[in-house]
DNA sequence: AACTGAGTTCCACATAGTAGAACTAACTCT
DNA sequence: AGAGTTAGTTCTACTATGTGGAACTCAGTT
């Protein structure tokens, strides 16, 4: 009867879960109600009923009120905050890439490798103007995603095997390489995107704080962003974009840091 | 051998264990050894080997590289992004504070009441000057902070007396209540200010989404930020900006609230 | 080679956490 | 109104889960 997880006995069933519901949340969501969460979770509404009590009570929930839904609590949002400063490049980033949403009109997103998938850690949407609607959180493939090309490209060996690595992924990579020589940015090609409804353009940035290449993309709808404005436009100003911020970030390490 | 911990049948410890890791984390910490999180969390090594693993397995930690110290992971990253926009005002807020922050010179903070006391979630610090430095994620108390006071002031009568208050707490509400009325901020009685480095005014904000009032205030040492100064000049554009934060998420005044 | 210090794994044990069922409270529907 | 429905909490019996000290490993030091 126990979860399928990770037979590991260092893992910590309970604490995963709790986890987990508050990884249910999503940034378009108005709170979510008790039932929701079981839903989102899978877990037996008795035990989530434990686990949003305790969340609850350390501040990583908030249960409004009256109202009976419940939200991200000001300890998350905290948390965040620290998380963010402490990645010394994410404030930096924010800046130039907001400014390259706006004038590119494309969804800028911070993609992060996390297990076996990628994660997006944050994005900037074009201000005024509609755009496709990746939220921070969600979890895309490596395989077939332009972020996820840009940065197997640029791991390691070591680490690139460590992911046990199929040979289709082990193409994807050497293809990634090439077209970051070539021109600075990874762009998924058509027949093995992962998402037909979004194309998008990537460059890879080395973080320093996890050791590990992190990759910058700008994002939208095939009819908005073509192929040719992708390798044209959108790509040259995305991996300038990205060279701005390696320029910022490495002439004062110290940055903002130390109290 | 329990954690002094609410005796609550509903609290499960481990989860809380897990979360008590990841407050460990301060803004300015350049990761945190195993040892340093021991130390700082109270909790065993073996312990704590175990809270690690889950939480990096998770991706709420991470774990870099041949270097043995932990970081915020990806998740914890995309949680305070998700927390930041699903609670609305925390977007629009950044842009006015941080002017505001720049404009007077001061520390800005968000603070929202969590259990007894105040957690401080958000900070917008002045660029290119030195501040004072709160971080987020660190908690002060209600009474004697001006933002508790702008909070306990704002709060209805039904979840303040929630708090159970003493004596002392009634009077600094009443006091509160009495500064919003005349001149829409509080600044907390010489007296009774719980840290005499700082000094700081405060102006309450209703968060539509914790149903519940929040308190934007603008710190800095007593030398920068004189008496004079909180009533005549930062009061009143600290005022003035949630003020303009109201329109924005056109919202009423906090205070009316409370009927 | 012996020492030190950080971190992980072992292990025997008790209790913390589990999930289903019973319960409560708030809404609907007729 | 009262019967039915649905959401959420608390109870309960059981054991799998998490515990912390001790033993262990692995790197650096002297």
């Amino acid at each position: 009867m126990k979860e399928h997880d990770k037979a590991d006995k260092r893992f910590l069933n309970t604490l995963a879960r709790g986890l987990s519901v508050l990884r249910a949340f999503r940034a378009s969501d108005d709170g979510l109600s008790h039932m929701e969460l079981a839903a989102r979770t899978g877990l037996p509404k008795s035990t989530l009923s434990r686990l949003a009590f305790t969340l609850c009570e350390t501040g990583y929930l908030s249960h409004s009120y009256r109202n009976d839904r419940y939200r991200l609590g000001p300890a998350a949002l905290a948390l965040g905050n620290i998380a963010t400063a402490s990645i010394s490049f994410v404030d930096t980033a924010s800046g130039i890439m907001q400014a390259l949403a706006d004038k590119t009109g494309t969804l800028v997103v911070l993609a992060v490798r996390d297990d076996r998938k990628l994660m997006l850690a944050k994005t900037w949407r074009p201000v005024g103007k509609a755009s496709i609607w990746l939220e921070p959180g969600h979890r895309i493939p490596v395989y077939g995603s332009s972020s996820g090309q840009a940065i197997v490209a640029t791991l390691d060996d070591d680490r690139f095997e460590a992911t046990e690595p199929d040979e289709r992924l082990r193409a994807f990579r050497q293809q990634g390489y090439a077209q970051l020589i070539a021109r600075g940015f990874t762009v998924a090609p058509a027949e093995v995107r992962f998402a037909t409804t979004i194309n998008a353009v990537s460059v890879p940035f080395y973080a320093q704080e996890y050791g590990e290449p992190v990759a910058f993309s700008c994002g939208a709808l095939p009819e908005v962003l073509t192929d040719a404005r992708m390798q044209q436009e959108v790509g040259p100003a995305l991996s300038a974009a990205v060279r701005e911020l390696e320029r910022m970030v490495s002439r004062g390490p110290a940055l903002v840091r130390r109290g």
